[in-house]
DNA sequence: CCAAAAGTGTTGACTGTACACCCATGT
DNA sequence: ACATGGGTGTACAGTCAACACTTTTGG
């Protein structure tokens, strides 16, 4: 078997990064500025390079495209079906991303589109098997907020029980009872009670929270 | 940006495969008869070829290897750390393999170490990371045991409510409630009976079930 | 008739769900 | 004083866990 029978596949990293933002889960999408695809919405991502590895490009392509720095990362699956890239053998090692709301302000940079936000459920058109990749990154948040502390990751570090309440209720895209969401957080021991309390707003302050036992 | 910065890493496919047999969970083990870590176990895996998915060249390592054809094959997860491989970059895609037992008879070919099946609860010293691929494994099969159908692709078609309860209690390692596994399984609604016992035993013959309502 | 696994219900504990009012603050 | 979200308990229903005996076959 000669060495130029196997498949030394170019491979890309492509993110799906979520968050948080008025109530809706939102995902990140640039507008692609080349063929193939131009100009069709697309999740950002990019060539792996030299020295990184899949993860390391995860986090500079998300520095690059989005200016974001601190983030959830984890990888979800690899994609290889033939002709996902009309281009040739791409294999697209795919990953989640987690961040707080606000994302940083990105300034416009040459040759580099603004990435926006889009609510989960409007999502358009998407390049490649984009799609395919936030169906399965949206599945797996779904399935592994309730029994980690993934949803976290899309708070600030201290958060009052009802933006926590919300992220829940965001990413499962169903109401939760108030009561029963507290004593379930409770008894998950996820949390600790700060010392501090949100104050400001025109109501009753509240107790702010912070990860941990 | 040239082409020359693009990593176009050697990619291999990494199959844990697993069974039950004997009232244990195993995994398929292979002896290494090349450098690096010759005479070191690993789990079967071989590159990828030019025209194949990851997921055809594991169905065709499995069928090189140990001779089985039908297999249960679930995408696992991408390693890619630095150094894993000594001879260079490679990526490893890693698939777990389900099978029922007994395997087929493996003819010794030429070149092709005898794969043997190993206890989970004793396995030897692992080539490369293969050791933290048969946990990640393990984990995401238990984890999936018990609200997805699985643990039916360690049986034949048609089986009995007590072959069928072994292999859960076999993966979790743990003992369960006969009536209790009876109740969830009939409310779960995965199986369903057929009109065919297995008798033959010098004891009282089992109805036999299959999957799907 | 004996050995061996098959098959079958009930009870108490626990967990999840539904539901409504008072509290503390800013304006 | 009022508007706004913060914070709290109870009762019912459903699910889970523990537990032992009878049945059917082969030898």
């Amino acid at each position: 078997m000669s060495q130029k029978e196997f498949l030394n596949p170019t491979v890309v990293v492509d993110i799906a990064l979520f968050t948080v933002e008025e109530g809706e889960l939102k995902v990140l999408l640039i507008n692609r500025d080349n063929e193939p695809f131009k100009n069709t919405r697309a999740i950002p991502g990019g060539y792996l390079l030299k020295g990184e590895t899949t993860r390391t490009a995860a986090l500079r392509v998300l520095r690059e495209k989005a200016g974001i720095d601190e983030v959830y990362l984890e990888q979800l699956y690899t994609f290889d079906a033939p002709g996902r890239d009309p281009r040739g053998p791409v294999f697209s090692v795919t990953y989640m991303a987690l961040v707080a709301s606000p994302l940083p302000e990105t300034k416009q940079k040459e040759g580099v589109q603004t990435p926006e936000l889009f609510s989960v459920k409007k999502i358009p058109k998407l390049a490649f098997d984009h799609k395919e990749i936030v169906s399965y990154a949206l599945a797996r948040l779904q399935g592994k907020l309730e029994y980690t502390t993934i949803g976290f990751n899309v708070l600030p570090k201290f958060f009052t029980f009802s933006q926590l309440q919300n992220v829940y209720e965001t990413i499962l895209n169903k109401t939760l009872d108030k009561r029963n969401f507290r004593k379930k957080m409770e008894q998950l021991g996820f949390i600790k009670e700060t010392k501090q309390v949100l104050g400001g707003m025109r109501q009753r302050p509240a107790k702010l929270y912070t990860l941990g036992k």
